[in-house]
DNA sequence: GGCACCCTTCTTGTATACAAGATTTGCGTC
DNA sequence: GACGCAAATCTTGTATACAAGAAGGGTGCC
């Protein structure tokens, strides 16, 4: 992974640690981080790590109760659906724009892009292909010439990595309908004209917003279960039948 | 002018006390800000000041340069070109949406607010017509129903604010042509149709792009002529004039 | 047994002291 | 007089100590 060099202050070094432990999923949503754990697990002092927490919190990441604890971002199926909302308003544009302004270059870089992810696909690398589905959207951002929309991206889509991570469930059919998009992407910007892009970008995003809805249901369902079971257990341990209500849930270890 | 109450912790009355001094003009463009001086000025420590400068940062009101000073933004001619194109990206968006989910009450309030815009055109009070400028282009942000465009929107557009008080030079017929739109847009939102309101609104917010860039290159040309004239008179007294070139240019003494 | 209250503990908020880098100013030299 | 270098000063970066509020657990009362 990158880790690489890692750039400028301490508090850069605690956030860019932070925002990374958070998209890759080393950090549940919703879990507890204190600043003196943070800080004596990175060896460092608190001062840094503040900084870096209240960077995180603009981007959405962690939430900073006052006084009372700072905790890792926990979208509602609300929050999504006004995300994805917003990204479809924001992507759209800096497609429309990266066609206008970038377009020979932009079609390039969509086509190595697409590249990769026929490769990762072919190898069921779902990780490489997660990885490529991020770059090839920047594509849009990097091309688009508009330094106020690159940072709206940068802003708020940790939280839409994050959520790839925690929330994506590749069913069987889906990576491969994306690719199609995907595909279809490359070639409108390399052939096709800017009025094609948002008939497929804007279904093409609001797909995603189905997929982490369902996975968030299911997840809390999950939560809540459990929940119930510890209930049942901890009020009335006679009674209690170990039959488990999903089989198939993934048992969450606790975070690392 | 409001100062109500302040709200939570000090970093945060700290943010908003130096948002206000710069949006209102209190502060200059480009001067320098220390946190030793703030932090004595507001009688505070240097923690929630240093805590409100890097809010600050993120919101484009300041920039931070490591080890060497923080300072006010300036923005260059094509920061205002990006700015306002972001900004035509996002309201578009926020009134569409603004006419599709809370039509009624936007349209209620966007008719009061073009009541006070009359009244202070009557009153010739410009600085009221820019109050309610901002009152009328949030009541979108407000009416979409989507917390990311809400907060991107609060982020950016403290640019937006400060920028229309340091650079707005209206001329005698521009709020008059720029009043016309908001009437416009308020009758739409009152019995027209959501396909009328890009062709008004985009030019609308394009407008206020040439009137600031006119301004700010005026302002450096300003800023540089003065520069030559002290360099003149720093390097060669003996042939100095004492005329000089613009006589309402504001004299730039030291911060305070 | 249930409920309210208090106290303990843990959390973040703020102040201060010190460190390190950037900038500027002044001096010395050419 | 002009240029280069070095020291002094000013800036932010980091560490630490203390304060204040929130939350949870335990105890006493009803």
């Amino acid at each position: 992974m990158p880790q690489e060099a890692v750039a400028g202050s301490l508090a850069n070094r605690v956030a860019t640690q932070l925002q990374d432990a958070i998209v890759s999923g080393a950090l549940d949503l919703g879990q507890a981080l204190s600043e003196d754990s943070i800080a004596d697990a990175l060896d460092v002092s608190r001062t840094p790590v503040r900084q870096a927490l209240q960077l995180l919190q603009a981007r959405g990441l962690v939430q900073i109760r006052p006084k009372a604890g700072t905790y890792v971002f926990e979208p509602t199926v609300e929050q999504i659906a006004e995300l994805t909302e917003f990204r479809v308003t924001l992507e759209r544009q800096a497609a429309l724009w990266a066609f206008e302004r970038s377009r020979a270059a932009s079609a390039k870089t969509l086509a190595q892009v697409v590249e990769t992810m026929e490769q990762a696909i072919a190898d069921r690398d779902m990780r490489a292909y997660g990885r490529a589905d991020t770059a090839f959207h920047e594509v849009f951002f990097k091309g688009c010439d508009n330094s106020y929309l690159w940072n709206s991206y940068t802003f708020n889509f940790a939280q839409v990595a994050a959520l790839r991570t925690h929330l994506a469930a590749y069913t069987e059919a889906e990576p491969l309908r994306s690719f199609e998009d995907h595909k279809a992407i490359r070639d409108i910007f390399d052939s096709g004209q800017a009025s094609e892009l948002e008939p497929i970008l804007a279904p093409h995003i609001l797909r995603t917003r189905e997929n982490y809805t369902a996975t968030l249901r299911q997840r809390q369902e999950r939560l809540s279960e459990s929940r119930i079971e510890q209930l049942r257990r901890a009020l009335d341990p006679t009674s209690f039948s170990p039959k488990r209500g999903l089989e198939s849930a993934p048992q969450r270890e606790e975070t690392q």
